[in-house]
DNA sequence: CAGCATCCAAAAGGATACTG
DNA sequence: CAGTATCCTTTTGGATGCTG
């Protein structure tokens, strides 16, 4: 592990520092930028939904990574979890405070692979051309 | 694979639609959300490096992964790679105008990631205390 | 220095079956 | 419906050794 070696790491991150492997913020990074934390909080985006409507929403999501990044993000206080005790019961999630501010920190990110993805598709031909 | 039984997928990801597995959006949003990519852009951000400064600088990267996410987001049209013939000689990585564009985008995502893991941290001891 | 190749360990992920 | 449990495959990642 390359923890100890350290090059002068820039301050330009704001203090705490995320390159570091023992970062706090690098756990959370982990978790939102994981394969399914994304896709899972744009999802959300726009009201609550319910587990079987996010599985048919999410192309290629398995039942098991469905409900094992929910629980994850419900730890991290990001989405929360209501269930109606009905017969069968009704459970549906929704984005938290926290979790509604990172999704709008996440828009402009998101704009960008909308609009920027044919771009980068086009630099993958070219580069494969060589 | 969930992609044939879909529910009705909303419009506003933008037309294009990362929900689908196939998707062009959704391999470039795997490509930057990898475990690496966010890291090695951000840490280009304010210049170019050399592979063992980037080396140095990610905490827990091995060589293996520096110089395979590299190539990819060389591919991608996001980094450019320099190599000036001397004798050894020396390479450095830098922000396309693509990925630069990319880094401004992530910016406000990133700066979230640092105001509120401490928040998220909270949220994962009070919801293990339980 | 900047890397690629190889081999191996660990983690992620998927299919299926089953439960309250 | 909303999951959990299990098993198995695939992918990821690290350590090491080697090359121009």
């Amino acid at each position: 592990m390359t923890v100890g070696s350290h090059v002068a790491r820039p301050e330009w991150w704001g203090g705490s520092d995320a390159f570091d492997i023992e970062c706090p913020a690098r756990e959370v990074l982990d978790h939102i930028t994981g394969r399914w934390g994304v896709l899972l909080l744009t999802a959300l985006e726009h009201g609550p939904l319910r587990f079987s409507e996010l599985r048919a929403m999410i192309g290629g999501i398995s039942e098991k990574m469905l409900s094992q990044t929910l629980r994850m993000l419900v730890r991290d206080g990001l989405v929360a979890r209501t269930v109606e005790p009905t017969t069968p019961p009704r459970v549906s999630y929704e984005l938290t405070a926290l979790g509604r501010g990172l999704t709008d920190a996440l828009r402009t990110f998101l704009n960008w692979v909308h609009r920027h993805s044919a771009d980068v598709m086009a630099a993958q031909r070219e580069h494969d051309r060589q």
